[in-house]
RNA sequence: GCGGACGUGGCUCAGUUGGUAGAGCACCACCUUGCCAAGGUGGGGGUCGCGGGUUCGAAUCCCGUCGUCCGCUCCA
């Protein structure tokens, strides 16, 4: 069942352009996926719709776009090159993994078999900049966009002058050589996050972290996520990252199971303090109020735009039964997605591609294009255009009509109610200024 | 990485004991219709994931490889 809808919507993301493999006319890429006309606005709306309540509606929140190839000593120093070299090994009998320094002698502890030479498994992608290929030369893609911020957290208070507490957000690609990629575009190994680290004084950040946890969880539901599908999780202390002191996650139930979609972590001190040992520049803040200068502590809310994408898909996705021409109920495939996050706007549908109505209908879509994402059809009959904007989320669907021609008014329908309000086309833009 | 299943037009699938591919839906054009997946006619599209092998002949059998799904494992 929970797989059966998984495959409708991968089918249904390729058939109408959202998101299909990558590289597939050479067999497709493992996790690796393509965003398509529809995807590239729907992923796109949703990162507008983090920004916007993230950075533009906030005075004490600014914006970053940093490095993806950064300095190796940025790895070393947040350590991530040393936590992820782990040696490994695998015993040949029952094929259970184990690190080789945790493991006495050759044999499995479980089963007693015999083991593998060790073997390194690092989660960070390595690459080489310039032309020689030697360990001297050796980078990485970054695995989080956090350290970015971290390494820039001076320059950016400084440039921007603000104050204690504020934070840095950051939307951008990161990688990481996961194991076990799956589930659609839920987990791959390249991937988009949107991040954003508030710094805040020592001593204040359990509150401040209560608060983004409140904020974040209201983020998912605002854009329409159903309630009683997004759930809080507190982190154990055993499944703490090595610079988290408290972490929680904002979890979805997708039909493969609750799984992350953000984190928000208290990140202590931690990486600003070891960026300032480190590089010896002073990270510290200043506190001029207070002539008091502190490392702030961290709190971290980290979302991925891909995963918050296929959140918002899933939970949009409905098969409802609405009547057809002859008022029988037929079914009925519709996104009921967030009028913020839907790919298209408006669908310009002129009733008959009688070419009296086109320069109409044109006139309409020309009017607007400027103001929202449109679309315009006049391919099938008007109930097959309908069904065809249903399945990709467009809430307006704009008919010219024969009598349009003469009254100059359009039929706009609703998405969701499926009602019908005739509008005058000069009125058009301001009757769907009010509702999108 | 291990085990299992699978890979045929955009999507979902059928292809009998090997004899060089079909359907439904979708798509395009025209006619008809004109406000919720209507009808008619015509049309485009597949070297059957990729590579190799066996065979007179392979979508069907064998090997390899890539990819997908499920289960382990991992998940700083």
């Amino acid at each position: 069942m929970a797989t059966d809808l998984m495959e409708t919507i991968t089918s249904l993301a390729k058939r109408r352009g959202i998101v299909f493999p990558s590289s597939e006319i050479y067999g497709g890429l493992r996790s690796c996926w393509d965003y398509g006309p529809l995807g590239v606005e729907l992923k796109r709306n949703v990162k507008d719709a983090w920004w916007r309540s993230m950075v533009q509606e906030r005075a004490d929140i600014v914006g970053l776009d940093s490095s993806i190839l950064m300095s190796p000593k940025v790895w070393e120093t947040s350590g991530h090159v040393q936590g992820f070299t782990d040696p490994l090994v695998e015993c040949k009998e029952c094929r259970r993994r184990f690190r080789a320094d945790h493991t006495k002698g050759t044999e499995c502890p479980e089963c007693g078999g015999e083991l593998s030479e060790p073997r390194r498994f690092n989660l960070m992608f390595k690459t080489h900049m310039g032309p020689v290929e030697d360990d001297a030369h050796q980078v990485y893609l970054r695995p989080e966009t956090a350290q970015g911020i971290y390494v820039d957290f001076a320059t950016v208070q400084a440039s921007s002058r603000k104050k204690v507490p504020f934070g840095i957000a950051q939307i951008g690609k990161s990688f990481r050589n996961e194991i076990t990629p799956g589930n659609f575009t839920f987990r791959t190994r390249e991937f988009e996050q949107m991040e954003m680290q508030f710094f805040v004084e020592p001593g204040t950040e359990d509150e401040h972290l209560r608060h983004w946890l409140e904020l974040r969880h209201q983020w998912c539901l605002d854009l329409g996520l159903r309630p009683e599908k997004v759930r809080i999780r507190e982190h154990e202390p055993d499944e703490l990252a090595h610079y988290a002191k408290e972490a929680h996650d904002i979890e979805y139930e997708f039909p493969f199971g609750w799984s992350e979609l953000e984190g928000i972590h208290n990140r202590t001190d931690f990486d600003l303090r070891a960026h300032m040992e480190a590089s010896g520049e002073d990270l510290r803040y200043f506190d001029q109020e207070n002539d008091n200068h502190f490392v702030p502590f961290v709190v971290e809310t980290a979302a991925g735009a891909d995963r918050a994408m296929l959140a918002f898909l899933v939970d949009a996705y409905r098969v409802e039964e609405a009547p057809n021409a002859k008022g029988e109920l037929e079914k009925r495939t519709v996104l009921r997605l967030h009028k913020d996050l839907a790919p298209i706007k408006v669908a310009v549908l002129p009733l008959s591609r009688k070419e009296t109505l086109t320069p109409e209908a044109r006139r309409v879509f020309d009017l607007l294009k400027t103001r929202w994402m449109c679309d315009y059809d006049d391919a099938g009959s008007i109930g097959r255009r309908y069904r065809r904007q249903d399945e990709v989320g467009t809430p307006y669907c704009v008919t010219v009509d024969f009598d349009s021609l003469d009254d100059h008014a359009v039929t706009v329908r609703d998405r969701d109610s499926m009602a019908q309000d005739r509008i005058p086309i000069d009125d058009a833009v301001a009757y769907l200024e009010e509702r999108l």
